[in-house]
Formats: C-alpha cells, sequence, structure tokens
DNA sequence: GGTGCAGAGTACC
DNA sequence: GGTACTATGCACC
C-alpha cells in the first residue's frame, strides 16, 4: 500500500480510537498536555528493559510483580542481585536485568534517583541504546523523538514501500533501510502527542502482522536467529536458574543440566566474567550482591 | 513438530 | 560500520 501521509494519520489515528491497547505502563488518559508526565518514569524506564525482544504479553505477566517488589528506583538499586533475577526469570536475556539494576544504581548516584530525561543522560546508563532513550523520551515526557521500533518498522514499510507479495512467487528482497523510514516518521508525527501518536503506531502494527506476513522481512535489519535448542544462550538461562534455586559446583551443574557439558563450562565461564555469578566455598551463586 | 519472533543493546572485529 | 551474541515461550505454519 502506498497512501499520502495525511490519510496515513488519519488510518493510524482512527485506529487507535476503538483499538489502542491498555498495559500497566501505559497511563490510561488519551488526552495528556505537553510536557506532562502522566507515565511514571521508572514504570517506563523497567517496562521498555523488558521489552526489549520479549513479547509484550510475557512482560505484562511479569511487570506488576516486578514493580511490587522493586517500585521505585532507590528499592532496584539496593536490592540483591539474586532478587531481581529471580523477578525476571522467564522473561529472558538475563543481561538486562543486570543493565536494568546498573541502571538503577547510576541513577540513584547520578541522579539522586530522578530519571533523566535528556537523550544523551539516558544513552550512558547501561542497557539504554539509541532506541530504547527514545521511548522513555517519548512515553515518559512525551517528548517528540524520531525513533524506529519493530512495529513501527512494520507499519512504514506496510504503507509507504509498496504492497507485500501476497503468497507464491520469489521471496521479497530485504531492501527497506531504516534510513528510508526516519524522514516518514519525522513527517508525521503527531508533535502534539508524541505519547499517543507512538502508541498507536504501535498498537497498529501488532495488528498488522495478525492479518499479514511480517512486513519487516523486507527491512535491512531484520535478521533470522539461531536455533535457541543445545545454543550456548540455553545453557547460560539454564545455569543461572539452577544457581538461583541453590549453590551449584560445576560439576553438579554438567551433571544436573541435561545439556552439552561444554556449553555449560562456557556459560558458567562466561557468567562469572559478566557479574551473574561468583566462587563461595567452591560453588557459584548470583554474584554482584 | 519445526519455525518465526518479541516495543534492542553491547562487544568485538 | 557490519556481525555475533544474548532467553524463553508461544502463535503460527
Amino acid at each position: 500500500m502506498r497512501v499520502s501521509t495525511k490519510k496515513f494519520g488519519k488510518i493510524i489515528n482512527d485506529f487507535s480510537r476503538t483499538r489502542r491497547r491498555v498495559f500497566p505502563w501505559r497511563p490510561p488518559e488519551l488526552r495528556i498536555k505537553k510536557d506532562e508526565t502522566a507515565a511514571e518514569p521508572y514504570r517506563v524506564l523497567v517496562s521498555e528493559a523488558m521489552l526489549q525482544q520479549t513479547q509484550v504479553s510475557r512482560v505484562c505477566e511479569k511487570y506488576e510483580a516486578f514493580i511490587k517488589q522493586f517500585p521505585n528506583v532507590r528499592a532496584l538499586a539496593n536490592a540483591p542481585l539474586s532478587l531481581v533475577l529471580r523477578a525476571w526469570q522467564g522473561l529472558g536475556y538475563n543481561r538486562r536485568a543486570l543493565h536494568l539494576q546498573g541502571a538503577a544504581r547510576e541513577i540513584l548516584r547520578t541522579h539522586k534517583g530522578e530519571i533523566p530525561r535528556g537523550r544523551e543522560a539516558l544513552e550512558t546508563l547501561p542497557g539504554i541504546g539509541p532506541a530504547t532513550a527514545c521511548a522513555i523520551r517519548a512515553f515518559a515526557f512525551n517528548e517528540p523523538e524520531i525513533f524506529i521500533e519493530t512495529n513501527i518498522r512494520s507499519v512504514f514499510i506496510h504503507f509507504f514501500f509498496g504492497p507485500r507479495p501476497t503468497g507464491l512467487g520469489p521471496v521479497p528482497l530485504a531492501n527497506v533501510r531504516d534510513v528510508e523510514l526516519l524522514p516518514l516518521i519525522e513527517k508525521t508525527l503527531d508533535r502534539r502527542n508524541p505519547r499517543e501518536w507512538y502508541y498507536a503506531l504501535m498498537d497498529y502494527g501488532t495488528m498488522l502482522k495478525k492479518q499479514h506476513k511480517n512486513p519487516s522481512r523486507r527491512s535491512t535489519s531484520h535478521v533470522l536467529q539461531k536455533q535457541f535448542k543445545g545454543s550456548l544462550r540455553q545453557a547460560r538461562g539454564a545455569v543461572v536458574r539452577a544457581v538461583l534455586e541453590h549453590p551449584h559446583s560445576l560439576l553438579e551443574l554438567k551433571k544436573s543440566l541435561r545439556l552439552e557439558s561444554d556449553k555449560v563450562e562456557q556459560a558458567v565461564l562466561g557468567l562469572t566474567e559478566e557479574g551473574f555469578l561468583k566462587k563461595a566455598n567452591r560453588k557459584y551463586v548470583v554474584g554482584g550482591e
């Protein structure tokens, strides 16, 4: 499909009027004035960390318990890593939990516990790159940022880069670059209420992917993932889970986890190097308290 | 039963 | 500037 930017705006806004999704990290109000902080920045920070490469449905299940256990920056910063990782189990990519707590500690130390509003200050925090910094600025502070996220990417490819080839025929070329999308995102952005506009785009994107094949396949940024089964990733996740239960020696981990022995050892060494694990009394425990 | 895919960031080359 | 790496479960083919 190819549409005018004006018509595009109407389609997205009309959709949002009836299909806007409500989440615990989103403010319920539909109309919020600029500069008004209706979404608590800490809640946005936690949600964005969880939502990096993890489906919304799964984040929903874990989010409220996490917030209840760590209701603010100070609580998260001062918590033992083991508790943070336990609360994180099921979300995947434990490294993000490590980063999120690192960010909380840095925010407490450098910004008096207040989530910084500046883009540069945000990007300095561990686990927060360009996209998440912009998302936090848009969602927590309603700042008119220009950024790309997987649903946004799908929506713009769908509307502005022709129809997706249907059914049989050659595999569609992955030739849409993000730099081609950015001017369109900038042009169509609702600067009066960026937060709701981006909510609407993302809500539309998820709807789109239920009806069509993922338009983001045509992005040069789209990558197919390696198989999880038998991967080091799988071993790392299993090791963290086991050590959270109780201390294990390397041999115990190798025996109890039904995974390739070399992978388990590699996982333990890597996780120790990264600060997940430490050795105490010849056994591995979760480190970084 | 196998595959694609989540509101990406970091490390390393 | 590209590339590989990082969990987990579920919807969909």
